[in-house]
DNA sequence: AGCACGCCGACT
DNA sequence: GTCGGCGTGCTC
């Protein structure tokens, strides 16, 4: 036999593969694409993927370096998997060792590997006992034959747990009653009773009928967008799709927002089916995230549920993926490699040829319009499961008003009447720490961040001055630095100085904060999300982080105090964002039969987009809000990528873009350089290049040219760079 | 991304 | 005198 080469990709952010000897003696069994090596590269070892195999390389022998070892365990990417992931780089231009590195638990991309092989059984033998004289003689061993015996078969780790020791198992097996056996990885099997029929709910007309459309297209790829909303039924529409799919013994896989992981949603799927269900989320260690992810390879799981990445999870029978709240911003990636959860997770179903269903209450505009032009089933659910209303929107012109603490006198009484009934309100307030300024009185001067241009937000419980873009934190000066003036103040208020105020005006209640200040403790938020189902608090203060998600029966007035920020972004997405937003926190107020009202401060109550959103609803807004994205050829009737460049000085990003934008391409305009949004961020200057293009194609082609040219780019290696296909948030 | 190498500032 | 700051270059 000759050596062998194979070519691997690495875990690093280049755009090419390694080439590698194999010597002979690691040349059976057969090398198969896609398992894992290890192998020297630079001054360290890693872990690489097998991605082909060669009989000669171009790269003269004395140039390459011959691999370590290989890991010929019970994983490798199969090619379906392999080819999902090598489309994902392809898509999203990025390098496929870093995609693959991703897709890998990090227990799997470690030089020392852990031991992934089935525990060994034990199990009875055909011997027959005398379990009398067993009980007498020895009351260990026959518990523990007893306990085999029950279970059909048992590990020695769970024996060890119930408090036996290895000596009474080896006695046993000396005495031929119990033998060890290599298990096999047990396939999910749907057993009856496996659906609990008493929780089912009797399907409304329209929930039947989209039941119906998705089972019809069971066996083959199709993208259903059930467009319903809060409290339509959605969920339950999931649950009967999915019936079908379970007791054909395939998997499903469903992708959920980071927090929207609630108990609530596991709890649904527990009670409706008793079939294995794994959780992929934040929470998990690293153990626990191959244990689940090891179950979905295995088969013996049937049900995943988890957050973005779980994506990437090899499943070995995959007959369904659901992305719930698809408009959800968390499902991009906002670093290294920029996917989004849910555009792959079509991709995925695509290549597998399984059915796909998007749910949302305000879905994005990229879904609705793909569902309109009906390259995706529409599906809409238009009333309210049971009695209770969707919650009104008011605005509050607050332009002409006489505020305290940044509250109307309007929104004021509406509290005051909420609370003598006995039910809660809810304040939003996007913004963090006590104040987002302080300022000489004096002489005008404002507290910068200096790394980042910005002032620095107030945190008068900590006593410091911290930087929310950089997380920079300073003393609380005493003194202007520029005129010695001891007149300084903070300026604007934050959901500390908030919940402070309306402590003073509403002494009576109990305000409670929720943010990430208040719920950085592990285990706080749920604390604090319990006292507030339990009625303990009356007024509940929080940013965006309460607006998924959670669930408040007893809410019944939400005011959100500053949305103004969003009717003149550049930002051509925040309008859409807020009014998600909007609509989704109408959803949290007013539940189960008690009428809901949300009201929103502005300075703006004419703007047209506000008008809309409140006397037409998401629906109307959003097919507004795309025959004006239609006129501008922007998403999704346009595809764009973004360039970042950041480096110390600002003529590095600017010069490195500039020089992308001389090369040749079709079909595109380039916007830029411009300096971002934040142009200066943790001491780094940052700025973009967007490329627009009218067709996918043409996008994806002056992506790749422009990319070719990088590596003759002479200011390459002075700034760091990226890009994003599909950018969503086009200020970071 | 790591990691080594290399060249300048403030400490035992 | 060295420790360590991060700029630069390389990884089959």
């Amino acid at each position: 036999m000759k050596i062998q080469y194979i070519q691997v990709a690495i875990p690093v952010p280049m755009r090419q593969l390694f080439t590698y000897q194999v010597p002979v003696d690691l040349q059976t069994p057969t090398i198969r694409i896609g398992e894992r090596v290890i192998v020297p590269f630079g001054s360290r070892e890693v872990v690489g993927i097998v991605l082909s195999t060669e009989q000669q390389s171009d790269i003269p022998d004395n140039k390459l370096k011959a691999i370590k070892s290989r890991i010929t365990d019970s994983f490798h990417f199969d090619s379906a998997l392999l080819s999902f992931l090598k489309r994902c780089a392809d898509y999203y231009h990025h390098p496929i060792g870093d995609v693959l590195k991703q897709a890998l638990p990090v227990l799997l991309r470690q030089i020392k590997q852990p031991d992934i092989s089935l525990p060994a059984r034990w199990r009875c033998t055909t011997q027959i006992v005398d379990l009398d004289s067993l009980q007498k003689k020895a009351r260990k061993q026959f518990e523990i034959y007893s306990l085999v015996n029950k279970h059909q078969s048992i590990t020695w780790a769970e024996l060890r747990t119930l408090g036996f020791t290895k000596s009474q198992l080896t006695a046993l097996e000396t005495k031929k009653l119990v033998e060890q056996y290599q298990s096999q990885a047990i396939k999910y099997q749907w057993q009856e009773p496996a659906l609990n029929e008493e929780n089912k709910l009797q399907l409304s007309l329209e929930q039947a009928i989209i039941v119906t459309a998705i089972k019809e297209n069971n066996h083959e790829f199709s993208c259903h967008l059930v467009d319903g909303i809060t409290g339509s039924g959605k969920t339950e529409v999931y649950l009967q799709a999915m019936e079908e799919i379970l007791a054909a013994n395939k998997q499903v896989l469903v992708l959920v927002p980071e927090i929207g992981l609630t108990p609530q949603t596991l709890n649904r799927f527990e009670q409706r089916f008793n079939v294995p269900i794994c959780l992929h989320h934040s929470g998990l260690n690293d153990s626990e995230r191959l244990q689940t992810w090891l179950e979905a390879q295995r088969g013996s799981a049937a049900i995943i549920i988890g957050t973005r990445s779980a994506i990437f999870t090899p499943l070995h029978q995959l007959g369904l993926i659901i992305v719930d709240e698809e408009h959800d911003g968390s499902f991009k990636q906002q670093d290294s490699f920029r996917y989004h959860a849910r555009d792959i997770a079509i991709l995925r179903a695509r290549q597998l040829n399984i059915p796909i269903i998007l749910g949302s209450a305000t879905p994005s505009l990229e879904t609705l319009q793909n569902a309109l032009s009906g390259k995706y089933f529409y599906h809409q659910l238009l009333n309210r499961a049971g009695q209770s209303n969707i919650a009104k929107i008011e605005l509050i012109d607050v332009a002409q008003q006489q505020m305290q603490y940044g509250l109307s006198e309007h929104l004021k009484g509406a509290i005051d009447e909420t609370l003598t009934k006995g039910e809660q309100v809810l304040i939003f307030l996007n913004r963090r720490g006590y104040a987002p300024a302080i300022t000489c009185q004096t002489c005008q001067w404002i507290a910068d961040c200096l790394r980042c241009n910005k002032p620095y937000t107030l945190h008068q419980g900590q006593q410091l001055l911290i930087c929310h873009h950089c997380g920079s934190q300073k003393r609380i000066p005493l003194q202007c630095p520029s005129c010695n003036s001891t007149d300084i103040q903070a300026m604007g208020q934050g959901t500390e100085q908030l919940e402070q105020r309306i402590e003073e005006l509403f002494p009576d209640y109990s305000t409670v904060r929720i943010d990430r200040d208040s719920t950085r403790k592990k285990g706080a938020l749920t604390k604090l999300l319990q006292e507030i189902t339990h009625n303990k608090h009356q007024i509940l203060i929080g940013t965006q982080m309460l607006a998924k998600g959670h669930h408040f029966p007893n809410v019944t007035l939400v005011a959100l105090l500053d949305v103004d920020g969003a009717l003149f972004s550049f930002d051509f997405r925040a309008a859409e964002h807020m009014a998600q937003l909007l609509v989704q926190v109408a959803g949290r107020a007013g539940r189960e039969s008690k009428q809901g009202k949300v009201l929103v401060q502005t300075n703006f109550p004419e703007h047209p987009l506000l008008q809309d959103l409140v006397h037409n609803g998401y629906g109307h807004f959003a097919q507004y809000a795309l025959t004006e994205r239609k006129q501008a050829y922007l998403p999704p009737f346009g595809f764009q990528a973004l360039f970042r460049a950041e480096a110390n000085y600002p003529s590095y990003p600017d010069k490195f873009l500039r020089a992308l934008t001389a090369t040749a391409y079709n079909g595109c305009d380039l916007i830029g350089p411009v300096p971002a949004a934040m142009e200066k961020r943790a001491g780094k200057y940052r700025y973009h290049l967007i490329v627009q293009a009218k067709s996918r194609k043409y996008l994806h082609q002056a992506v790749w040219q422009l990319l070719q040219t990088i590596p003759k780019n002479e200011w390459q290696n002075k700034v760091r760079w990226s890009v994003d296909i599909d950018p969503i948030d086009l200020n970071w």
